[in-house]
DNA sequence: AGCACGCCGACT
DNA sequence: GTCGGCGTGCTC
């Protein structure tokens, strides 16, 4: 694979040629050839930059090297531009496995794995011909206005030319100019990272021992403001070491003309140096607790799989102190020099966790997630690519990282749902790509939850992943007590729905001093408008659902396609004007809490509340320093969140957790109800939870009364049997979009009936599903459940992948897109 | 994903 | 008659 070094140069073509991903959703790599002068540096695992197509320019990532010819003329490699790999093999491996399982391209891998800087594609750039005169009388309208602007700019991207013209249709004008020889066009590749780099200040080497300072300042004749900087820079370099520019200018209060009168004396030098925009903190460990008698035996347990298995799940009720445990493991992998991966659901990586993290870590801890800013991830990534950076949070796109030497995994809540990624392929989930990955690197992976997934947990059960319980809490609390209240009589009223029984635990709650938390499901519970005359629903024109009504707004809206419709006054269907406000969300039971409990202080807690960088935090730390009484919200205030004081948690509207139509329906319900009451009570005393239900018969209640995992698995893992679903099946959902409704379902029949030709028994559908049409596409979906027989399974995805190339074949269908979900959640 | 080519409806 | 709509196909 790597470039013959030795080759003979006097031979014009090279003879290597280079495979290359590029960052788009193509089925293949390209080939390009490598011409000699780049043949010594171009390797696997570089980005290229090539041409593809007529003028665009696109980095892409060189997959292989070849020697064999390819039967078709190929463009030359324009240009390498990384000096060492960006990515390592198992990058390269890891991409690989992903498009193949998920059934999507290694460029939209590449688009997703690469942060956004390294990502080049050109831009347009029309330039004015000076050559050209000033003689615009050849020129129509549209072509006049755009030479004139050139002739006044002499650079206009194709942006600039879009908002001149008023028009999209550019490129026939800018070609007709181009004939005209009034400009040509240049392609540009921009690297956007710039190293931060910041101005130094230093001593002249003359003056390296200060002693040699000592008679000029005595005998100084320069201007006095200019001793006084300099005196200040002696004070700041004896404080702190290095001087930068700017510190010492704003503590002189000097300016840069006298700070350049000493340079000029050859006194002081200035020196730019690139620094790192990541702050650093000292990078000392600090680990000061001890584990628990339950905690050392789960992690010598720990210890004790991974001499013979890579994967262990580890079973801690909440509040058992997982995340102790972790640090101790991670400080273990850390001492041997390997790097450690701690994976989070994007939610739970708060402020609380990374605080707590740093803590103990210190600067050797590093955080990736989506809001950081591109500069600053180019230059993570380039520490985790030399092993600088030994031990990264992240959410599931941390994943993507170029390890150089891993040696841990942690998979922490892997029973999230946010470790699968639902829209643009690839629609991987991290927990899982996560176990291929580290086993590239032989590095051993645990996988942490008070709620363990159902595949996770028959895994464990099946010998195939180690399993150690930690089923006591942390300091002895009992875990919460569960009452169950049944709310069909406070359901009739058609009121707010927070029974007598749990608006009394609360006042009792706050009275004593301690916190509650209120969670209400989000999805399908809104609030939404009726007309009370004739029934009429409102609904998006875009997509299959009824409107939300927004208070704070005051408007409806879209949570699929995120239209947003001003309220209506008169209803269209009968023009009366007699609405009636129905359900609640959040904000309707927060308006309903501030009319209860006047005097305490409430806040909520979901996607509309948190809008932003930081409100989150801020809401976070508010209700950790007890400035808040009651906490409000939705499937966000569940997640890795841990708050001392909570004496009372309620879930307002468990009939509506239960009622989901979805064969993991009950693990969900599960998992949040096990996992919301889990926020009560965590360190002083036992606390209490009190969930809301009509339907109180619900099984699924009793389990999470006794807090009973095992029975739960029991119970649903023969529901799984039975019905072929995961973890005894492998289900790939295809979902068909087209704007006719007609076609779609034609489409969809007819893939079924393809499909069925060698997965007969395992299809189930085609069905339309709950929300028939989204953003003006109708929807239709198919399921495969593919057994789970070894080796079997690119023989199958290769069998659906070519069943969905022949419906594209046919003229009637070539236009409805398919989506492929593998393993959907 | 772009971008060009090409075949049909609404205007000078 | 042409302009420009977007459906279709290709990019090493």
């Amino acid at each position: 694979m790597q470039p013959n070094t030795e080759f003979d140069f006097a031979d014009k073509t090279s003879g290597y040629w280079a495979l290359v991903i590029l960052p788009l959703a193509l089925p293949t790599v390209y080939t390009y050839e490598i011409p000699l002068h780049l043949l010594p540096i171009a390797t696997v695992g570089s980005r290229a930059e090539v041409s593809f197509g007529k003028n665009k320019k696109y980095a892409g990532i060189i997959k292989a090297i070849v020697t064999d010819a390819p039967t078709y003329k190929t463009k030359p490699l324009l240009n390498i531009l990384d000096d060492a790999p960006l990515i390592y093999p198992q990058q390269l491996q890891l991409w690989q496995w992903l498009s193949d399982y998920y059934m999507c391209t290694e460029g939209e891998v590449m688009a997703a794995a690469l942060p956004a800087n390294f990502k080049l594609s050109s831009e347009t750039v029309l330039l004015y011909n000076t050559d050209f005169g000033d003689d615009f009388s050849a020129l129509g309208d549209e072509e006049y206005l755009i030479a004139e602007a050139l002739q006044l700019k002499l650079e206009l991207s194709i942006t600039e030319v879009q908002q001149i013209m008023d028009a999209t249709h550019v490129y026939p004008t800018i070609k007709k100019l181009i004939d005209k020889q009034v400009c040509f066009i240049r392609e540009e590749l921009n690297e956007k990272y710039k190293i931060k780099k910041e101005n130094y200040v230093l001593l002249h080497p003359q003056y390296a021992n200060e002693q040699q300072l000592a008679p000029l300042l005595n005998e100084w004749k320069g201007a006095h403001k200019q001793m006084e900087l300099l005196l200040a820079y002696l004070h700041l370099s004896k404080t702190e070491g290095d001087v930068v520019q700017s510190t010492l200018l704003k503590k002189a209060q000097a300016t840069t003309a006298q700070l350049k009168g000493l340079v000029e004396k050859h006194i002081l030098v200035v020196e730019s140096r690139s620094v790192d925009r990541i702050k650093s903190l000292p990078k000392d460990i600090f680990i000061d607790f001890e584990l628990s008698t339950a905690q050392q035996l789960a992690l010598a347990e720990v210890q004790q799989v991974f001499t013979q298995k890579s994967v262990c799940l580890l079973h801690g009720v909440t509040g058992s102190g997982k995340t102790q445990l972790y640090i101790k493991l991670m400080e273990q992998y850390f001492n041997a020099g390997q790097q450690v991966l701690y994976l989070l659901p994007e939610i739970a990586l708060t402020a609380q966790i990374i605080r707590r993290l740093q803590k103990h870590f210190g600067g050797n801890i590093t955080i990736y997630h989506s809001k950081f800013n591109n500069q600053e991830r180019i230059e993570l990534w380039n520490k985790i690519r030399t092993g600088e950076v030994k031990i990264v949070l992240g959410a599931r796109s941390a994943l993507f990282l170029p390890f150089k030497n891993l040696g841990l995994v942690l998979v922490d809540e892997e029973h999230d749902a946010s470790y699968k990624q639902q829209d643009p392929a690839p629609r991987y989930n991290a927990r899982d790509a996560a176990i291929y990955y580290g086993s590239l690197f032989n590095a051993k992976i645990l996988l942490g939850s008070a709620t363990p997934s159902l595949e996770t947990y028959y895994n464990a059960q099946q010998q195939k992943y180690g399993l150690v319980t930690l089923s006591e809490r942390f300091g002895g609390i009992q875990l919460p007590a569960i009452e169950i209240i049944n709310t069909t009589q406070v359901v009739q009223k058609g009121k707010v729905m927070i029974s007598p029984q749990l608006k009394e635990a609360i006042q009792k709650t706050v009275e004593a001093d301690k916190q509650v938390i209120l969670f209400q499901n989000r999805r399908g519970y809104n609030p939404y408008i009726i007309c009370g005359t004739c029934g009429y629903l409102p609904q998006c024109t875009h997509c299959d659902v009824s409107l939300t009504l927004h208070k704070y707004s005051n408007k409806m809206h879209c949570h699929y396609c995120a239209s947003i419709y001003p309220k209506l006054v008169t209803c269209p269907a009968c023009g009366t004007n007699t609405w009636l406000e129905k359900n609640f969300g959040t904000e309707k039971i927060e308006e309903q809490l501030e009319n209860d409990f006047t005097h305490f202080k409430i806040a909520r807690m979901d996607v509309d509340s948190v809008r932003g960088k930081t409100a989150h935090d801020n809401l976070i730390q508010l209700f950790e320093q007890q400035r808040l009484d009651i906490l409000v919200g939705t499937q966000m205030v569940v997640k890795g969140l841990d708050f001392d004081k909570v004496g009372l948690v309620g879930i307002l509207d468990a009939d509506g957790l239960l009622s989901f139509a979805d064969f993991r329906a009950n693990e969900r319900a599960f998992q949040l109800m096990e996992q919301v009451s889990g926020r009560a009570g965590r360190k002083e005393a036992q606390g209490k939870v009190m969930i809301q239900a009509v339907n109180v018969k619900h099984p699924i209640l009793a389990l999470v009364q006794q807090h009973n995992y095992e029975q739960f698995f029991k119970i649903e893992i023969e529901k799984r049997k039975e019905f072929f679903y995961p973890p005894f099946s492998r289900v790939v959902m295809l979902t068909l979009k087209h704007k006719d409704k007609t076609i779609v379902d034609g489409a969809a029949n007819r893939l079924a009936l393809l499909l069925s030709q060698d997965l007969k028994e395992f299809i189930t559908g085609p069905a339309a599903p709950i929300v028939g049409r989204l953003r003006n596409l109708y929807l239709m979906e198919i399921m495969i459940k593919l057994p789970k027989e070894a080796g079997k399974s690119g023989v199958y995805r290769k069998v659906i992948r070519n069943h969905i190339n022949l419906l594209h074949s046919e003229t009637t269908f070539k236009n409805v897109q398919v989506v492929v979900d593998v393993d959907p959640v």
